[in-house]
DNA sequence: ACCTCTGGCTGGATAT
DNA sequence: ATATCCAGCCAG
């Protein structure tokens, strides 16, 4: 570890990362200095380890022998705020002058703390506690670290402007956050990585454990412009190496080809891999020890939540993109696999690059340009858009208070659960343990709809089956955050401990809301909504402002949006540290109370409902009942009612959560319908998509006639293809995913777990998370993975039945009739 | 091993 | 033959 100290650095340093030494157990922070674009590594004199507090006495603490014969722990009395109580509370500390005096690693106090089973609340960290946030500038002033928050005056200015309306803790709140959210951003030089292994033996899957096999090839790409590939020089024929978009190195031995790729590396103040967690890195690492590269040159750590290296920060993107948050609020579900080709594709429209032979096949040239195109996607993904996936880290951590590489590796109950207990430290609450919150509120009081769920959930209404024209759809913005928000809901507001709050109740459930206290996720959630809604979004479509600043605003907006969106359901997830049942339950009840009184409103002003789902209203109508329907929200929901899209025409069968519309600006909405699908074959998304475009064509009732006859025909001639066989054996195959190993379903065999079977019998591997492609054939199993399947083995009437009831799902309400189009399909085949 | 929630649809497997 | 369960994918 590094022995920098801050004394001679430069003004402002941004604060990457934190943690503790292993060995050690010195605290040590990482910092980016965006001058000179390296990390300074700061052993922070403040820094120690974990600590705990406790409800019980101090005398109880010093009593147990355990605990004072590990020697050197200090106990210290704090006063916090216990919030389930509304009261004061006298608590003890228990804290380690000398990790090595108990164990001699770090965590060893929070073990054994753990083990001695006190009643103990929670640990800290000390980088919490000390208030500092990562991804924010710093500037260092007497061995110490003062923040560099956006200019007060301009915030304040803005606070005033926009938040004038707000009670005074609001603002307060809201001025913070924009602090925060406002400082400068560090531009931060990164490099992506990407490794390639060949192994003699051509179905082993190289394992990062034993490294046995080497490592042939290394391809570089940073955002200074390096371009480089790494090479084992190895007998493959007379490759031409020149004439590429990249330089490539040729070495005569790993272990120096290894060095150089580890010198390169260490240069960079972030390294970004796609899944280098679970392969790059730890292959490099185990790699480099087995050909003798000395121990201090090789900078990379492996632990047990990833990867990391000794200087720089290892950004893992296949971490990131898996997590669904990210997927869907932050990259609007452009992908919806997590491999590097289905995001290279889904965000940049293109993928790796293709190859015709097995890896171990190549020739150098081959490899080095299939290994470069792979650095260079992960390397795009970090980059695309101005910085955008790293800027967007940086936002997140500032909100959730954790280190980037946290962010990265936690889902968003990680995040919410870090930004909650941040703002219980910084305002001297208590942290309750899950235990103290269930011991009062693991209580439900509604009945869910779908049997073994905790409590009950959204409404969604009936759809009036059938063609509608000139639909508009109404949407409470946020509904649920702004439940949370003007409701007070909170894990310590929900069933508060006072008498006189108990007439402040949740429609529908048995629970009360505190009236005399400002419920902290309440609080939190409502400065974050209302800083979304006033200030980033409109700020990220202001056409005034330059591309970049627009940009920004929009990365914002949209991880601010991820934390809106997840505030609800970790409550009622039991892995959350704070569950607390009937906060998400009063949630839902809340938003259901909302739904059903809008909708009785529209009924009431005479407008037909077609459909509605949690938050959203179909209406078919004129403009000036739909404004007052808006205004009426406002003024008795305290809500906001806004006109999300009009629909040319909807199209609706008797199912719910299924349908297919056009927009007023042409868009074709396909929602639920199996068409869509990600399981089902191309060849039936096709067929489709062929109809789909026909129906966009359509904008009065007289259009349809037209339109049905093309459908028709349509439908007609991939009949027939199906028919005679004119597809190819991809076209027809299913792609499901596998949830786990193959042989833990115990209950049921799925078809894609039986094609799954098939492949392990072959000795493929396959494992949870894998996606399988398999054909549905005829004979006794009815089905058999795409790589084993021959076409003459294709049950064609399966595929018959599945087209026929993707289609059914838009046919019979449109009037048309599958099973004519069959009859006169097979009758010109049969003349 | 992974994990924010509930509601709703589908086809195939399995029990009756 | 019919009902119910299981598993996957999706809406919000």
């Amino acid at each position: 570890m590094s022995t920098d100290t801050p004394r001679d650095q430069p003004r402002k340093l941004f604060l990457l990362s934190a943690g503790y030494n292993g060995t050690s157990g010195k605290a040590y922070l990482k910092l980016l200095d965006p001058r000179r674009q390296e990390i300074v590594i700061w052993n922070d004199p403040t820094g120690h380890q974990p600590f705990c507090y406790s409800r019980e006495s101090v005398e109880k603490l010093k009593q147990d022998e355990r605990l004072t014969q590990a020697g050197a722990i200090g106990f210290l009395r704090e006063s916090k705020f216990d919030l389930m109580e509304d009261k004061p509370i006298e608590v003890t500390k228990i804290v380690a002058s000398d990790p090595l005096a108990v164990g001699g690693r770090a965590g060893s106090i929070r073990e054994l703390v753990e083990a001695w089973e006190a009643d103990i609340p929670y640990h800290l960290n000390y980088i919490y506690d000390r208030g500092l946030v990562c991804g924010m500038p710093y500037r260092v002033q007497r061995n110490d670290l003062i923040p560099l928050v956006a200019d007060r005056k301009r915030i304040d200015s803005i606070v005033e402007e926009l938040f004038a309306k707000e009670p005074d803790e609001e603002r307060r709140e809201i001025r913070n956050w924009m602090l925060l959210l406002e400082a400068d951003q560090p531009e931060i030089k990164h490099v992506s990585l990407d490794i390639e292994v060949v192994s003699p033996v051509s179905t082993r899957v190289p394992s990062p454990g034993r490294a046995e096999d080497p490592v042939v090839s290394v391809a570089l790409r940073g955002s200074d412009g390096l371009k480089k590939v790494l090479m084992l020089k190895r007998d493959l024929g007379g490759e031409l190496l020149s004439g590429l978009p990249f330089t490539v190195q040729l070495y005569e031995n790993e272990k120096d080809l290894l060095k150089e790729t580890f010198n390169t590396i260490e240069s960079y103040p972030i390294v970004a891999t796609f899944n280098g967690d679970d392969f790059d890195l730890p292959y490099l690492r185990n790699r480099a020890e087995r050909v003798g590269v000395e121990r201090s040159a090789v900078p990379v750590l492996v632990g047990r939540q990833g990867a990391s290296l000794k200087r720089g920060i290892h950004l893992d993107l296949y971490r990131l993109f898996f997590n669904k948050s990210m997927q869907i609020y932050a990259f609007n579900n452009a992908y919806r696999e997590n491999t590097l080709e289905a995001v290279g594709q889904g965000i940049l429209g293109r993928g790796k690059v293709e190859i015709e032979k097995p890896i171990a096949q190549l020739n150098l040239r081959e490899l080095a340009c299939y290994n470069f195109g792979d650095a260079e996607l992960v390397h795009s993904l970090l980059s695309y858009h101005n910085d955008l996936v790293l800027r967007l880290l940086v936002v997140l951590c500032r909100i959730s208070k954790l280190t980037i590489e946290d962010v990265c590796r936690q889902g968003v109950s990680g995040w919410i659960k870090n930004l909650l207990f941040y703002e219980h430290r910084a305002r001297g609450y208590l942290i309750p343990r899950s235990e103290d919150i269930l011991k009062v509120k693991d209580v439900t009081s509604t009945k869910a709809i779908i049997e073994g769920k905790k409590y009950r959930g959204a409404i969604v209404v009936k759809p009036v089956p059938g063609m509608h024209f000139d639909v508009t759809v109404l949407d409470f913005a946020s509904l649920y955050p702004s439940a949370l928000k003007e409701w007070n809901l909170s894990y310590e507001t929900v069933r508060c401990p006072h008498l006189d709050c108990r007439g402040n109740r949740v429609p529908e459930t048995s629970h009360w809301i505190c009236t005399k206290r400002k419920g902290l996720q309440s609080l939190l959630v409502g400065s974050l909504r209302n800083i979304r809604v006033a200030w980033y979004k409109p700020k990220s479509s202001d056409e005034h402002l330059p591309e970049e600043t627009r940009t920004w605003y929009s990365v914002v907006q949209r991880a601010l949006k991820v934390f809106l969106n997840a505030s609800y359901g970790v409550f009622g997830a039991r892995i959350f540290p704070l569950y607390c049942p009937p906060v998400a339950e009063s949630t839902a009840a809340i938003g259901r109370h909302a739904f059903s009184r809008a909708i009785e409103k529209a009924r009431e002003l005479g407008v037909k409902v077609i459909y509605g789902d949690t938050d959203s209203i179909f209406l078919e109508t004129d403009k000036n009942l739909v404004r007052m329907l808006i205004d009426w929200a406002a003024r008795n929901l305290r809500l906001d009612l806004e006109i999300d899209k009009v629909y040319r025409y909807v199209v609706f069968s008797t199912r719910k959560k299924n349908y297919l519309g056009v927009t007023t600006s042409n868009v074709v909405d396909v929602k639920g319908l199996t068409g869509k699908k990600r399981h089902v074959p191309i060849f039936i998304k096709k067929a489709f998509d062929d109809m789909v475009e026909k129906l966009r064509n359509v904008r009065t009732p007289e259009d349809l006639a037209e339109a049905r006859r093309e459908i028709e025909d349509v439908l007609r001639d991939w009949y027939h293809k199906l028919n005679h066989r004119e597809f190819s054996l991809e076209d027809v195959s299913f792609h499901v995913m596998m949830s786990r190993a193959p042989e833990r379903y115990v209950k049921t065999t799925p078809q894609h777990v039986k094609a799954a079977r098939k492949l392990r019998d072959q000795g493929l591997s396959v494992s949870a998370g894998d996606i399988i492609s398999f054909v549905k054939t005829r004979g006794r199993e009815g089905v058999q993975p795409l790589q084993l399947a021959r076409k003459e083995d294709v049950d064609v009437d399966k595929y018959m039945e599945y087209l026929e009831s993707t289609f059914d799902q838009v046919l019979d309400t449109l009037g048309i009739n599958f099973k004519s189009i069959k009859g006169i399909s097979s009758l010109e085949d049969f003349f």
